[in-house]
DNA sequence: GCACTTTGGCAACACTGTTGCGAAAGTGGC
DNA sequence: GCCACTTTCGCAACAGTGTTGCCAAAGTGC
C-alpha cells in the first residue's frame, strides 16, 4: 500500500526551501531581469537571512544560481544580487496539434531560446509521427548551449498525464492507447512528460508573472497560495484548464477542464455528446457562421459561470480560433463578464503557450514547493 | 510586506508530521474505532518507524493520543494500538440560519457529544442575537468534560472567513458589517472562527471518511492529494462548496461557491441578480410549485456541469429543502448525472453538518498538514 | 574622521528524522 | 519444552536542517 499522505523529512524540507527560492528568482528573472538580494529572499520567504545564505550557497555550487553584481545600498553595506542561472539547464517543449508540430527550446527560466516547427498530420501512422517528433526534438536539443533536462509534450486530450498514455484522440483513432511518454523516452534517452494542451498552456501562463501581462491596476491581489485563473482554449473544440491557488487542478481522474460540455441552454441544439445546449456546440456554431463576437459572448457566459463558481482572479483565452481574432475575443468576453457582475481581467495567452508550457512540465519539479512531498 | 510563500523550518516540519499522524488517527477513529499501530502509521506516512515512535511519544505527552491495548500479532511481537484521545479536547460548533440557532459540542475527533438548539430570528437586533449565541455556546461549553478549544460559526454568506466580518446578509441588512468573530470572541473569551454554512458543511463531509457514507463499490479512488467533491446546498438560496484534492477551495476573494447563479438557460426567466436563466431561480421556482423532483433534476444539470469541469469524485447534497425530501433529491440528481455521462455517487449530508463543520473550523488546525505553512 | 546601518559569513547550537543495535514478546517447527 | 525466527519498539549515536550569537566588511550620513 502506498503512503496515503506523505510524511516530511529533512531532505524534503531542504528541497522545499530550495525550490521556493528558485521559484522567486525565476519570477524576478521573468518580470524584468532584476536580481534579488539575500535579504529580499529572506523577507519574502520568512526564512532567516542565515538560512537563505546557506541555501543559496548550495544552489550556487550546483550552478543553478549566480551572483549578479552589487545592488544599490540602502544605508549600509550593499547587498549582492542573486539571479537564476538561466543558461545552466534547458528543456524542450513540443506542441502537437492536428496539423503542426512545434518544438521550442527554453532556458531554465522557461524563456524560449529557439523554435522549430514543421507540418505533421496525425493522419499518418503512429511510427511516422513518433519519428517526426523525435527528429524535431533532436534538432532542438542540438541547439542547446547546455544540458537538456527533458522533453515535455502538450496535445489534445483526453490522456493520462501520469502514465503518458493517450486515450482516444478525436478524429485520429489509431493514436488511441499509444504510450507516448515511454515511446519518446526510449527513442530520445531523455525524461519525457505528456499533458493536455490546455494544461500546458495554463502552466505557461502561470509561470509568466501576471504583472507582465495586464495592467496591475485591474488585477486583484492573488490569494494566499498563489494566483487563480482559468485558461479557456477554443480551437477545434472548447476546453479549459484551471489553476487554483497557484496549482494546476487536473481532477481525480485527470479529466478536469471539460468546459465545452457545460450546458447553458437546456433546450438548445443537440450536441454530439448527446446532451443539449453545450457551450462548445453553441460556440462552434457561432464560429462556423463567421461570428467570432457571438462566440466570444457565449464564452463570456461560460466564463461568468466559472468566475462565480471558483472566484478566479482572471480569465486567459487561447487556442487557434482565439488567435485568429484575439482582440475581439478578449473584448467581448470581458464585456459579458462585466455585464454579469463578474468583472475580472481577460487576457490572451502567448501564441507559443502550449509548447512553452510543455517545456515547463520538465522544469516544474525544480520550482514546485507546493506539495512538500512531490509525486 | 508579508511573505508571499512561506519557507519551512524545523517547527513547521514537526507540526506537519504531527498533524499528519493525528489526521490518520482521527480517520481511523471515525471509520470504526479501530486503533492503528506504529508500523501502520509508518507505512502510511512513509516516515520511519523510529520517527513515528518519537512523534507519537510527544503526542501522548500532550494527551492527544493514547494507547489502546495490544493488536493481534502478525507473527512477532504484537503491536500496541494507538488512537486519538478523543475526550481530551472539545469544540463548539454553531449553525445560525435565519430562524434557528443550533449549537453542538464535539469531541476532538469531531463527533457530536451534545446538541442544543433554540429559535433565533435574525430579525432581532444584533446585540440580542449575539447574546443568544453567547448564552447557547456557554451552555454547550458547560457540558464539556474537558477543555474547549474554541467556537466555530457557520452561517449564510457572503462573509470574510479570514476576518470573521459579515458582508450583506440577505433579508437582514442590519447584520451587514458585523465583526462577528471578534464580538463573540470578546464575549466568550474563546477563539472563534466564522465561515459560510456551505463551507462548514463541506468540512463536516470531508472529515467523515467517505467509506462510511456510501458503498465503496461505486466510489472512485480519491486522487493523490485527497478526495474531491462538491457540496450543493439548497435552502432559501442555492450555494456550493468545493473540496478539491482534500482542500476546501474558498477562492481568491473568499467568494467561491456561487453555484446558484450559474446560467443554464440563456433566455430563461429573469433572476433578481439581473441575469437570465440562473440555476437558483429555476430551482426555487420548481420548489415553489411543489416539484422537488424537478428541482432535483435541475440540480443534476448544474452538478453535471460541475463534474465535467472539476472532475470531482462525488456530489453531496444538503440544506433545508433537500432535507425535506432527501431521497427524491439524491435519486433524481444521480439520475441526471448518469444520463449525462457524469455518473458519480450522490449522497446527502448529515442534518447537523453545518454545525458540526463549524466545530471543525476550530479543530482543523490540529489536523491540517496540507499546507505546511498554515495561514 | 566618526557613528551608524546593513550585509553576510563563521561557529556553536537546538532540534529534526535516520541508522545501528538490542531487549521484549510473540509464532511456529521440532 | 526448547529453539529459531519474526516483529515491535526504545535507546544511543549520527547527519543534516534552520537558528542564534558574534564579528568583519562596506557602505551612508554628519
Amino acid at each position: 500500500m502506498r503512503p496515503s499522505a506523505s510524511g516530511a523529512n529533512l531532505p524534503a524540507l531542504r528541497s522545499h526551501n530550495a525550490a521556493l527560492l528558485l521559484d522567486l528568482l525565476r519570477a524576478a528573472t521573468l518580470t524584468g531581469g532584476t536580481a534579488l538580494s539575500r535579504p529580499d529572499l529572506a523577507e519574502r520567504t520568512g526564512l532567516t537571512p542565515q538560512a537563505v545564505s546557506k541555501i543559496t550557497a548550495r544552489l550556487r555550487e550546483e550552478g543553478l544560481v549566480e551572483e549578479a553584481g552589487r545592488l544599490p545600498s540602502t544605508g549600509g553595506k550593499p547587498s549582492t544580487g542573486l539571479r537564476l542561472a538561466a543558461g545552466s539547464r534547458y528543456a524542450v517543449g513540443v506542441h502537437l496539434d492536428g496539423e503542426t508540430l512545434t518544438a521550442v527550446l527554453t532556458d531554465l527560466a522557461g524563456r524560449t531560446v529557439a523554435e522549430r516547427s514543421a507540418p505533421l498530420s496525425l493522419d499518418r501512422p503512429v511510427a511516422e509521427g513518433l519519428a517526426a517528433v523525435t527528429a524535431q526534438v533532436r534538432g532542438a536539443v542540438a541547439l542547446a548551449p547546455g544540458p537538456v533536462l527533458g522533453v515535455g509534450v502538450g496535445m489534445r486530450g483526453p490522456l493520462d498525464h501520469r502514465t503518458g498514455v493517450l486515450h482516444r484522440v478525436t478524429g485520429f483513432p489509431h493514436w488511441a492507447g499509444v504510450p507516448l511518454r515511454d515511446e519518446l523516452a526510449a527513442r530520445l534517452g531523455l525524461p519525457v512528460a505528456v499533458d493536455k494542451n490546455t494544461n500546458t498552456a495554463a502552466l505557461a501562463v502561470l509561470a509568466a508573472p501576471p504583472g507582465a501581462q495586464y495592467p496591475s491596476a485591474g488585477a486583484p491581489a492573488p490569494g494566499p497560495g498563489g494566483e487563480s485563473f482559468a485558461y479557456l482554449h477554443l480551437g477545434t473544440g472548447l476546453g479549459a484548464a484551471l489553476v487554483l491557488d497557484g496549482t494546476l487542478h487536473r481532477g481525480g481522474r485527470t479529466g478536469a477542464g471539460e468546459f465545452g460540455h457545460q450546458a447553458v441552454q437546456l433546450d438548445g441544439p443537440l450536441c454530439p455528446c448527446g446532451n443539449r445546449g453545450c457551450l462548445e456546440a453553441l460556440c462552434l456554431a457561432a464560429v462556423g457562421r463567421g461570428d467570432p463576437a457571438g462566440a466570444a459572448r457565449l464564452l463570456g457566459v461560460g466564463a461568468a459561470n466559472l468566475v462565480a463558481l471558483l472566484d478566479v482572479d482572471r480569465i486567459v483565452l487561447g487556442g487557434g480560433t482565439v488567435r485568429a481574432a484575439p482582440e475581439v475575443f478578449r473584448r467581448e468576453t470581458a464585456a459579458v463578464l462585466a455585464e454579469r457582475g463578474r468583472g475580472v481581467p481577460v487576457t490572451t495567452a502567448a501564441p507559443l503557450a502550449v509548447a512553452e508550457g510543455a517545456a515547463l512540465l520538465v522544469l516544474a519539479p525544480l520550482f514546485t514547493h507546493g506539495a512538500l512531498a512531490g509525486s
